[in-house]
DNA sequence: TAAGTCACG
DNA sequence: ACGTACGTGACTTAT
């Protein structure tokens, strides 16, 4: 589309559609970085336009001005009465933000459907028609080739980029008549689309473009101390095996000390080369001097590459803070994923790497408010197995791996010793992942048959747990599938496989999904509650970050009392479950201070 | 691009 | 007899 009395023709339809499926081509796959290349439209299968607005290549055609387009569309773009449907809308949002454009009335969005539908499906716009509708599409690589050869879609000639982005539109538009029906014919998935999925959607935007502020100078300074240490390790480790060799490459180690110092190998990876990771290493520190120099040196070269030296250079400098992507279709169990940088695996569990959380700091003015679900799986494993001592131990207060010990052991809650205490916590995590006796026995430490011993003990006092851990096994093999208490489905494909690992990994996927996929229900709950009070409320405070079970909220001074108060109540109340639901809250001028 | 390793819940 | 605790993302080395 070229002139304007076309775009006149389109927005009268636009206007009176039901429903426009709408997708923006751009020139980066960044959506902080893009620029609007072109924007496509459909009201109708069969019935869809492209507005070019920024090609640049060789014979562009002339194009409508971007800016008077743009202003034309604007008051039906952030109008919350004109719907709109499409593939992954949040980043066509950041697009329009970049423009100084709302986007608004986003009614639904397919990647989420699909999502919804098959989690453990591929989401492409490519797969999903050729999945749904079975279509072949053109493909993004076909028109800016790929690696680095590809080039900008601004580049891609007008008719060809008309042809794909008009057709991604008019999917998209397809899809979601084939979808939605299917997600609105049952009830429960319906409700975690609608209730959870698409406004956790909105939350996400706001969170990805308000990012978080971080100290660069303090994470320089971090650098160059662990610099300086991993030098001096290295240096060690040289004497200590007879020659320098690259401490970073584990097959040049495993010929160190396998084949030239004659260690024993402990355990093969599944290539079937010596393994030399932290389990290995641990054990022959016992006996060696080298791998406990080789620990240190690898804990302090992951700190220092992937965090210290990485996150200063991932500063937009637009904004001055870092906004990491927050996937809310790529964890199978409903989790959320973070990429470009992942901020929900920044150290904590180590003194080294809990200055590098430090360095997550709160603007002059404010606090980080870091509020966390207590024991979330747990609880839930409580609720859904309906367990009378483990819900009871919940109802009490009670700290509950204590409690686990206190059966397991035969003791009194008081006379716990603190290896009691861990190995009944152990227990716990591993009832959670759908542990074997084996995998408990090799964490312990222990003989599998100890191991065991422990497991049909833990079984003896919670049978509730034993039952529905044989309970949901036999659904998975009836339904193909298991749910979350809200409803989300985890298709497993695997549990009818002949191949007896991967037949066993889908029943402790089984096992694990209920639990871990209630847990991301849930705080998706809450992040909604949460922002839709702030909103309602007109606060400032601002959601900066989930990690699973742990907001992460920047708080302007004024804010910080009302906020401390409200988030647990507000977090722990999103859902009456047979146990009560926990939430910790800390405050402080950085994250680490607010644990 | 794959393999190995390790950061998190 | 078999392989062995759930779910992620990113870095380095080696091919």
């Amino acid at each position: 589309m070229l002139d304007w009395s076309t775009l006149e023709t389109w927005l009268t339809r636009i206007k009176t559609a039901a429903l426009t499926a709408l997708d923006t081509e751009t020139t980066s796959l960044d959506p902080f970085a893009a620029r609007l290349v072109g924007l496509s439209l459909a009201t109708a299968p069969g019935q869809a336009c492209y507005i070019p607005l920024g090609h640049a290549g060789p014979d562009t055609p002339a194009q409508l001005p971007l800016e008077a387009v743009l202003a034309r569309l604007k008051p039906w773009l952030e109008s919350d009465r004109h719907l709109k449907v499409g593939q992954n809308l949040k980043y066509d949002q950041h697009v329009f933000a970049n423009h100084g454009i709302a986007l608004a009335g986003i009614a639904h969005d397919t990647l989420l459907q699909s999502y919804v539908l098959e989690s453990d499906k591929g989401h492409d716009l490519d797969q999903l028609a050729s999945r749904h509708l079975g279509l072949a599409t053109l493909a993004y690589a076909d028109l800016c080739g790929k690696g680095a050869k590809q080039i900008g879609f601004e580049q891609v000639p007008v008719p060809l980029a008309a042809a794909y982005a008009a057709e991604d539109a008019d999917i998209s538009l397809r899809l979601h008549q084939t979808l939605f029906p299917r997600i609105e014919a049952e009830p429960g998935l319906a409700r975690v689309y609608r209730d959870i999925e698409m406004p956790t959607r909105e939350v996400l935007f706001k969170m990805e473009r308000a990012g978080i502020l971080i100290d660069a100078d303090l994470l320089a300074q971090q650098s160059h101390e662990l610099g300086q240490k991993i030098l001096d390790l290295e240096q060690r480790a040289f004497a200590l095996a007879g020659q320098p060799f690259n401490l970073g490459s584990p097959k040049q180690l495993a010929e160190i000390l396998f084949a030239k110092l004659g260690l024993p190998v402990k355990k093969k990876t599944p290539g079937g080369a010596p393994s030399t990771d932290e389990e290995v290493l641990t054990e022959l520190a016992l006996d060696y001097p080298l791998p406990k120099l080789l620990l240190e040196h690898r804990s302090l070269a992951k700190l220092k590459s992937t965090y210290t030296d990485k996150l200063p250079r991932m500063i937009n400098p637009a904004t001055g803070r870092v906004h990491t992507h927050f996937s809310q279709a790529t964890a199978v169990t409903g989790r959320l994923a973070s990429s470009e940088p992942n901020l929900q695996n920044i150290p904590v569990r180590t003194e080294a790497g809990r200055r590098i959380r430090a360095a997550f700091v709160a603007p002059a003015g404010c606090s980080i408010v870091s509020a966390d679900y207590s024991q979330v799986e747990l609880r839930i494993m409580a609720h859904l197995s309906g367990d009378a001592r483990l819900l009871e131990a919940f109802a009490r207060g009670e700290d509950v791996h204590r409690a686990t010990a206190a059966e397991i052991f035969g003791v009194a809650p008081e006379a716990v010793g603190p290896e009691q205490r861990r190995v009944a916590k152990t227990i716990n995590f591993g009832l959670i992942y759908g542990m074997s006796a084996f995998g408990l026995a090799r964490n312990l430490g222990l003989e599998r048959s100890a191991a065991q011993t422990y497991i049909d003990r833990y079984f003896a006092r919670y049978p509730g747990v034993a039952r529905y851990m044989e309970t949901i096994r036999a659904q998975a093999h009836r339904q193909g599938y298991v749910e979350t208490v809200f409803g989300r489905r985890l298709m497993l494909p695997d549990i009818k496989s002949r191949n007896v690992g991967r037949r066993q990994g889908a029943e402790r996927a089984a096992i694990n999904a209920p639990m871990q996929g209630t847990a991301a229900d849930l705080i998706k709950l809450a992040m909604v509650a949460v922002q839709n009070w702030l909103s309602a409320a007109q606060l400032k405070s601002r959601i900066v970050l989930q990690v699973h079970d742990e907001l992460v909220l920047e708080v302007p001074d004024a804010e910080l009392m009302q906020v401390r108060q409200q988030l647990p109540d507000l977090m722990a109340g999103v859902a009456r479950l047979a146990v009560p639901l926990v939430v910790e809250v800390g405050a402080g001028p950085n994250w680490e201070a607010a644990h």
